[in-house]
Parts: structure tokens; C-alpha cells; sequence
DNA sequence: GGAGAGCCTG
DNA sequence: CAGGCTCTCC
């Protein structure tokens, strides 16, 4: 154990070394070696509060203890670093993940109060957390279990771990009685363990009576407190003195229990300690411990409960979401299907459909059976399950009833759809041309929007108004959804989820293979939710949008030559919308704009849709599934984690490698900014530029980025009048800007990149571009210009830059590589500027200071000149390239 | 603390 | 070219 610390010391060493490292380059090499051996010293002798948190604990710790010198204080130190790790890494056992989240918030939430005893605390933050929840999953019956933690948490050093004898006594009392004269360790391991004891009982208590009251603030005090209990057990004598001692001190602290009960056997003497750690905490409360040690474990309980519903509603609310864009989509498909000339090929998908109807229901009727049979059972053993146990069977219940209503659901949408499935041929007959039917879909999508975030507003109100809900009592409400639906006022079966029967917790089985209900509402209105609906399924549409039918509707059929009428119209009402919701946009949007980039190549990405689209169908997890709080549902492992890693590539087919490959960065780097958005949200118009493939293929950047707001401006369907991300083109068009600018602002870029809608992301990368431009500008100038020294070039005017130039060439290979562009004399000014500038530094010998080439860049940053206007069109390399 | 620049690395 | 890191500036 020590030498993992000591290797841990080590690497932490060389993490300072590394961080020296970087201070070395700019603030002098000098300086390196003092100051590691300063952190060396301080990290041996001070444990000042320079060091890590605990560290100063151990500081702490040695304040109170005061006495056995500096050799001791490293040891524990060491010892209990070595504790946390372990108990970092303590499986859970019996636990479910979620449990686990919830014990490692409290025990974070608690830890800044960790060093608020003053003992030596040789914390280990969840090991108390964890010892109870072993508890709470052992039965009632055998709460002898839960009482020898000492097993299940071995001390580091444990010398101390002597055999325990579980208590003959059943009996619990709950009277709080004065042991302040006491410190016989019989009676304090007995206390403990009858405490222990109570802990289990309330658990088990609350858990069957469920109450649900929202925890409070002080409960995280109170649980903090936790940390310092699993105290390591070396130094023990030391440690016991130490604990009784602290005892004493806090001495009108009442007695955990009474102890009444006999108890055998010799006692774990870190137990003890850790008895007294306990009791330390104690006169801090102003009620008895009995009281506190109820509340607390009601209050982790209901903390645990309401978490839990709102993983429920949360991932309900998901579901619907899903199901309603997979309506949506598929009613679009289905009625370019119906205005096909020739009907042949969607045949095949209604057989398609019927066969997946089937298939569904056989597996609903089977699970059906299976939740009449759980159902039975469930209210009984409700009440003997262990909180993982518990949880699970809670979820897998949900699981089971959505199932079931969603067969149901499905019956009557099958009925339902085919009403209104002449109804929309009607109308669109009535619509007319295109542009009408553009304009119908967008109604349709509207109306459907609409009504998914009524219900999903009113699933979340629900949820938390009735704050009784259990999960049993969840899933009935769940199942009355399909009664509920708000706003659709033809149809109560849009609303509801009318998945097939999916495993609905999995993300690959939930987007894998539902089949789906039609339906398209009537004309409707817009309402103040559309923005949020928007917002929400545009979450969905950058990534779901296949339907097992035609999982990539139009623009499969574009693919395969097979035009629609209504080709590239689906969607572009909830790009105009988004923009403000102009009628005439709307109508001019469902005319097929021209190409404006004819530069544009056929996107691999479009070709990997239409190719492999089942590879491609969900390349990347949603955006909802990616928060933390799915993955514990997912139970997957890290697989179904976020963010996803370079590896998801894989799940992409090969051609749609080269598109995506700028989209990774973005990806990576959204993760990292964790989803903020600056709101640099520029709206553009229909006009200006639509890359239809291209936009698709990028708005997965978003999806990736988990930027909801962002999404309210993604068209799912192509046509986008704003890129959702940066093209190799804009990768082009960056360095012929670089030949006019090598600072750009962020805000010029957004100028000059108008066609590209601006977020985080997109700033960073662009200016991380312009970075790396620099980069090669500035390397090659160096070289150069040592090269010239190299060469005998003694005066600077010597030197200069012409077309003919080895550097000019260089630097047109790289910003201007098929050197269709005519470089502007003005770059080669500045090239020769700068060459200068550098032969001079590297001639005075400035090249010593580490940061000098920081000068250089200050006069070189002057130099910009005005970007030509022409580079802000979304068009300028076709206008440019072709002059 | 965030944004941006620069450096280093792959 | 991107990611990661540090540093500086605001």
C-alpha cells in the first residue's frame, strides 16, 4: 500500500515536473530546478496548505495530535491516500449505478466539511456511505450483515481487525441515553452497531413506506461528516487515546443508543476510533442521534427517490420525444410515398412495417404476461428490496408498462392513422403544388412539435406535483399518458409513445428498430412552445432521423435517383420558422434553391446515408442520452457514455469518415466546453447559402455538443440555410483570408463566415485554425531566416520575398495549395516583413529569450489588412477560384 | 473565470 | 490539423 502511494506521490511529482516544464518555457529554465525542489521539500516537511486538500487535513491531523513528529504525519498521510483509493475503487456491491452516483454526491457534497473535525481524520469519503449501503442491500433478516463493515472495508494497515460477533439482540431502542462518563469499548462498538442497526431498519422503513420529502441542505452536512468516520486504523493506540481524548472533549455528546445489549468478542479497534469519530459529530445536532440517524437515512432515501423520478420523467419525457420525431418523419415519408407515381418500392416498407408491427407485439404480449405476473409480486416485495434492488425492479417495471401501452397505443394509432392519412391526401390535393405541400409538412410538424412538448411539459408537471409518486405509482401514471395528451386534439395516439416494443432504456435498442405510428395532425397554430419543440426534437433530428421504413427518406431517394416532388422541401419549414417564421421564406424555402457552391462534391457523408444507412442510423449518441445522468440507466459501461470517443467512428460507415473528420474536433472540443453556448447565434436567411448534405453532416456536430439551444436552429433534414459547422471549404476559404489577415477577430470571422452559424465551437475552431496558420507562417519564417544567417545574409534588407521565393512557394503550398488563388502582394510584404523581423531577432541573439518571438508577432499582427469583400459571401471560392 | 495566444505533441 | 496545455489579459 504505501508504495502505490509512493508511486502516486511520484506521478503527482511529475505532474509538477511536467507543469515546471511549461513555466520553464516562458519564464526561464533557471527557475525549474528551485522550484521543483521547493515542491519536493514542501511536499516532505510543510504539508502546508499549498499541497492538496488532503493534505491539509493530515495538517490538521498533526496539529491535534502533536507529537509524533514529521515521520508519522507522511506516513498517515501515505496510509490514508491509500485508504482513499481503495475505497475508491470498492466495488458496490448489490448496488445500482445510479446508487452509486448518489453516495459519491453526498460524499462530495460532505466533503467540505471534512476538515472541520479536528482529529486526525484519515478520511475516506465513501466508505462509511458504501458500509451502509452494503447494509441497505442485505436483507432485514440478516442485519448482521451490515454490522461487521470491517470485512467489506478493510483498514490499509489492518493490524487492528479483530473477529466480530454479530449481536444477539434483536432489540432496538430508540431512547438516547447519556454515556458521557463511558468510554468501556464493549458498550461504544455495541452502541455502534445497534446504530448501525437503526440506520438499516430506517432504510428499510422508508424505503417500504416511501415518503417523500425533499431533502434538505443540511442532510449533505450531516453526510459530509461521513468522510472522516473510515478512519485508517494505524498509529491504533495512538488513534484510540486520540478518539477517546476527542470524546471527552465533546463530552456533552449523548450516547448513540442504548446499550443495553451484550456483545461478545473483542472489539475492531478501528471501529472504535471510528465510534468516536461518530460521536464527535454528534454535539453539533441539536436532536438525538436515534433522530438524526432516522432523518438522515429518510432524507438519503427520499434524495435517492426524487433523483430517481426525475431519471424517470426525464428519460420518459426522452422517449416521447423520440417517438414523436419518429412519427413526424415518418408521416413526411409516408406522404411523399403517397405522391409517388409509382408505389412499388413503399410497398415494401409497409411490409416492412407490418412485419415489425408483429414482431412487437409477439414481444409485448410476452412482457405483457411478465408484468401481470411481477405486478402480482411487486407490491410485496416492494418493501424487502434493497435500495439497488430496488431501483432496478422499479425501472424494469417502467420499462415493462411502457411496453405495454405502447402495444396498445399502437392499435389504435394503426386505426386512427389511416382516417387521417386520407384526410392528408386531401388536403394536399387541396394544397396543390410543391410549395403547398411544403407548407402542409410544416403545419404538420408544427402541429406535432406542438404536441409532443405539451405532453412532455405536462409529464414533467405531473411528475413533480405529485410528489408521492413511487416508481409502482410511476408507472401507472405512465401509463395514463396516452390518455393525456393536451394539445392534439384529433388524435390522443401522437402524443403517447407508440414505440414498438423496444428495450426503452438502452439508446441502441431505443432508436434501434421502432416501428412507428403515423400521424399527422391537423392545421394548428404556432404556440409559444414551438420554440422549445423546436429546440427539443431538433435534439433528436440531427441524429434520429431514420425510420426503419426509409431511414433516410429523401435524401435516399435522391441518391438513388429517384426523385420527389417534394424533394428537399420536408423540413425546411422549421429552418424558416426558426428564423422567424416569415411566410413568404416558408413558401420560397420549398422551392429546390439552386446549388450555390458548385465546388461542393457529393458529401461521402450523404453517400454513407444512403449506402449503409443502418451504420450510420445512430453514429453518435443523442444528445439527451448523453448526460450523465442516462448513462447510469444505460448500464452499459462506458459505452454508452459521453462523450463519445474517436472510436465511435467506427459505428460509421467508412465512406462518411473524411466529412466527419473535422466534425470530431468539434465534438471533443464541446465535450470539453461541456455544452455552453456564447449565444453568437446568428440567423441568416434562405438566401444566402444551402448545402443541404453538408449541412446535415455538420448539424451532427451539434448533436454531438449537446447544445440545446444550438439544436433550436438545426434543420434535421438538409436544407439548412445556416452550416452547423465548418466545411473543408471554410478550411479553404480561411487560408486565402490568412493571406490578407493572421489575426482575425472572432468577430470578423463571424463576417466572413456567415454562412456558418456561430457558436463556441465554431469560434474556437476557426480561431484555432488561424492559430495553426500562424504556426506554419511563423515556423517557416524562422526557418528562413536561419537559413539566410546559415547562408551569410548579414543585412536584413538583403532579404526579401518574391513569387520566386522558396518561402513564398512554401507558403503558397500550404494556404493556396492548388495555387488557384493570386496571392496578394501585400502578403508577400508581409512575409518579407516578418522574415526580417526575425533574421534581426535571430542575428541580436533574441532567439535566447524564450518568449521572443512575442515581439515579432506584435508587429506582425499590425500588418493585417482588410479582407476583401468578396470573402464574405458564402460563395466567394467559387467567385474567387474562378477568377 | 473565460477567451485567446502560443507551444508541444501526435 | 487538432488536442492539450500553459500563460496572459480582461
Amino acid at each position: 500500500m504505501p508504495d502505490h502511494d509512493s508511486t502516486t506521490l511520484l506521478t503527482r511529482q511529475t505532474k509538477r515536473r511536467r507543469v515546471d516544464i511549461g513555466v520553464k518555457r516562458t519564464v526561464g529554465s533557471a527557475i525549474f530546478p528551485r522550484t521543483r525542489e521547493t515542491l519536493l521539500n514542501a511536499m516532505n516537511q510543510s504539508h502546508g496548505p499549498d499541497q492538496d486538500g488532503d493534505c491539509s487535513l493530515v495538517s490538521h491531523s498533526h496539529g491535534a495530535t502533536n507529537g509524533d513528529g514529521e515521520k508519522t504525519n507522511v506516513l498517515r498521510k501515505l496510509l490514508k491516500r491509500a485508504n482513499s483509493y481503495e475505497d475508491a475503487m470498492i466495488p458496490f456491491p448489490g448496488a445500482t449505478i445510479i446508487s452509486q452516483l448518489l453516495k459519491n454526491n453526498i460524499g462530495k457534497n460532505g466533503g467540505s466539511d471534512s476538515g472541520f473535525q479536528g482529529s486526525g481524520a484519515l478520511s475516506s469519503g465513501g466508505s462509511e456511505i458504501q458500509a451502509e449501503d452494503a447494509c441497505s442491500n442485505s436483507s432485514q433478516d440478516s442485519p448482521s450483515d451490515c454490522l461487521s463493515p470491517g470485512p467489506q472495508l478493510p483498514p490499509p494497515s489492518s493490524s487492528s481487525n479483530f473477529g466480530r460477533q454479530p449481536p444477539p439482540s434483536n432489540h432496538i431502542s430508540h431512547t438516547s441515553s447519556q454515556s458521557l462518563s463511558s468510554f468501556d469499548l464493549d458498550r461504544l462498538s455495541d452502541e455502534h452497531l445497534r446504530a448501525k442497526r437503526a440506520r438499516v431498519e430506517n432504510i428499510i422503513r422508508g424505503m417500504s413506506h416511501s415518503p417523500l420529502v425533499r431533502p434538505n441542505c443540511s442532510d449533505h452536512n450531516q453526510e459530509g461528516n461521513h468522510e472522516n468516520e473510515n478512519s485508517s486504523s494505524n498509529s491504533n493506540s495512538h488513534r484510540i487515546e486520540d478518539g477517546t481524548h476527542n470524546s471527552s472533549r465533546h463530552g456533552e455528546c449523548p450516547s448513540l443508543l442504548s446499550s443495553s445489549g451484550s456483545r461478545g468478542g473483542v472489539i475492531g479497534i478501528g471501529e472504535v476510533y471510528r465510534e468516536n469519530k461518530r460521536k464527535q459529530r454528534l454535539p453539533q445536532q441539536q436532536h438525538s442521534f436515534t433522530q438524526l440517524v432516522c432523518s438522515r437515512q429518510e432524507q438519503r432515501q427520499e434524495e435517492r427517490r426524487q433523483l430517481k423520478l426525475q431519471l424517470e420523467d426525464m428519460q420518459k419525457q426522452l422517449r416521447q420525444l423520440q417517438e414523436k420525431f419518429y412519427q413526424i418523419y415518418d408521416s413526411e415519408t409516408e406522404e411523399e410515398e403517397e405522391n409517388m407515381v409509382n408505389g412499388e418500392a413503399n410497398r415494401g416498407g409497409d411490409r416492412e412495417e407490418d412485419g415489425n408491427l408483429s414482431e412487437d407485439s409477439i414481444r409485448s404480449d410476452c412482457l405483457e404476461e411478465r408484468h401481470r405476473d411481477r405486478r402480482g409480486q411487486t407490491q410485496d416485495d416492494l418493501s424487502e428490496l434493497d435500495p439497488g434492488l430496488f431501483l432496478d425492479r422499479a425501472r424494469a417495471l417502467l420499462r415493462e408498462q411502457a411496453l405495454i401501452d405502447r402495444e396498445m397505443e399502437e392499435e389504435a394509432d394503426s386505426r386512427e392513422e389511416e382516417e387521417r392519412n386520407g384526410e392528408r391526401v386531401k388536403r394536399r390535393a387541396v394544397a396543390g403544388g410543391g410549395g403547398g405541400g411544403g407548407r402542409q409538412l410544416a403545419e404538420t410538424l408544427k402541429q406535432e412539435l406542438n404536441c409532443a412538448v405539451s405532453q412532455v411539459v405536462d409529464t414533467v408537471v405531473k411528475g413533480f406535483s405529485s410528489p408521492k409518486q413511487t416508481p409502482s405509482h410511476h408507472h401507472g401514471c405512465h401509463s395514463s399518458t396516452p390518455a393525456a395528451p393536451s394539445s392534439s386534439s384529433n388524435s390522443s395516439s401522437s402524443c403517447p409513445p407508440p414505440f414498438g416494443a423496444l428495450h426503452p432504456l438502452t439508446p441502441e435498442s431505443r432508436f434501434g428498430g421502432g416501428n412507428l405510428a403515423l400521424n399527422l395532425n391537423g392545421e394548428g397554430s404556432p404556440t409559444p412552445n414551438y420554440h422549445s419543440s423546436n429546440q427539443r426534437l431538433h435534439c433528436f433530428g440531427d441524429v434520429i432521423i431514420p425510420s426503419p421504413l426509409d431511414p433516410f427518406g429523401g435524401l435516399s431517394s435522391r441518391l438513388s435517383g429517384v426523385p420527389t416532388p417534394n424533394d428537399q422541401t420536408e423540413a425546411l419549414p422549421l429552418v424558416v420558422r426558426k428564423n422567424g417564421g416569415s411566410a413568404v421564406e416558408t413558401t420560397n424555402s420549398s422551392l429546390p434553391p439552386p446549388p450555390h457552391h458548385s465546388s461542393f462534391q457529393p458529401s461521402p457523408l450523404t453517400a454513407s446515408l444512403g449506402f449503409s444507412p443502418p451504420s450510420f442510423r445512430h453514429p453518435f449518441p443523442l444528445p439527451l442520452m448523453g448526460y450523465p445522468f442516462q448513462n447510469p440507466l444505460g448500464s452499459h459501461g462506458g459505452g454508452g457514455g459521453y462523450p463519445p470517443g474517436p472510436k465511435d467512428h467506427s459505428r460509421v460507415s467508412p465512406d462518411s469518415m473524411d466529412i466527419t473528420r473535422e466534425t470530431v474536433s468539434l465534438r471533443t472540443k464541446m465535450a470539453s466546453l461541456g455544452g455552453g453556448h456564447m449565444g453568437h447565434h446568428h440567423h441568416r436567411h434562405s438566401t444566402e447559402s444551402q448545402h443541404g448534405p453538408e449541412g446535415l453532416s455538420l448539424s451532427l456536430i451539434k448533436s454531438e455538443c449537446g447544445d440545446l439551444q444550438d439544436m433550436a436552429d438545426i434543420s434535421p433534414y438538409s436544407g439548412s440555410t445556416i452550416q452547423e459547422g465548418l466545411s473543408p471549404n471554410h478550411l479553404k476559404k480561411a487560408k486565402l483570408m490568412f493571406f490578407y489577415t493572421r489575426y482575425p477577430s472572432s468577430n470578423m470571422l463571424k463576417m466572413f463566415f456567415s454562412d456558418v452559424k456561430f457558436n463556441r465551437c465554431i469560434t474556437s475552431q476557426l480561431i484555432k485554425w488561424f492559430s495553426n496558420f500562424r504556426e506554419f507562417y511563423y515556423i517557416q519564417m524562422e526557418k528562413f531566416a536561419r537559413q539566410a544567417i546559415n547562408e551569410g545574409v548579414t543585412a536584413a534588407e538583403d532579404l526579401t520575398v518574391s513569387r520566386e521565393a522558396e518561402l513564398y512557394r512554401a507558403l503558397n503550398m500550404h494556404y493556396n495549395k492548388a495555387n488557384d488563388f493570386e496571392v496578394p502582394d501585400r502578403f508577400l510584404e508581409v512575409a518579407q516583413v516578418t522574415l526580417r523581423e526575425f533574421f534581426n531577432a535571430i542575428v541580436a541573439g533574441k532567439d535566447a529569450d524564450p518568449s521572443w518571438k512575442k515581439a515579432i508577432y506584435k508587429v506582425i499582427c499590425k500588418l493585417d489588412s482588410d479582407v476583401p469583400e468578396v470573402f464574405k459571401s458564402p460563395n466567394c471560392l467559387q467567385e474567387l477560384l474562378h477568377d
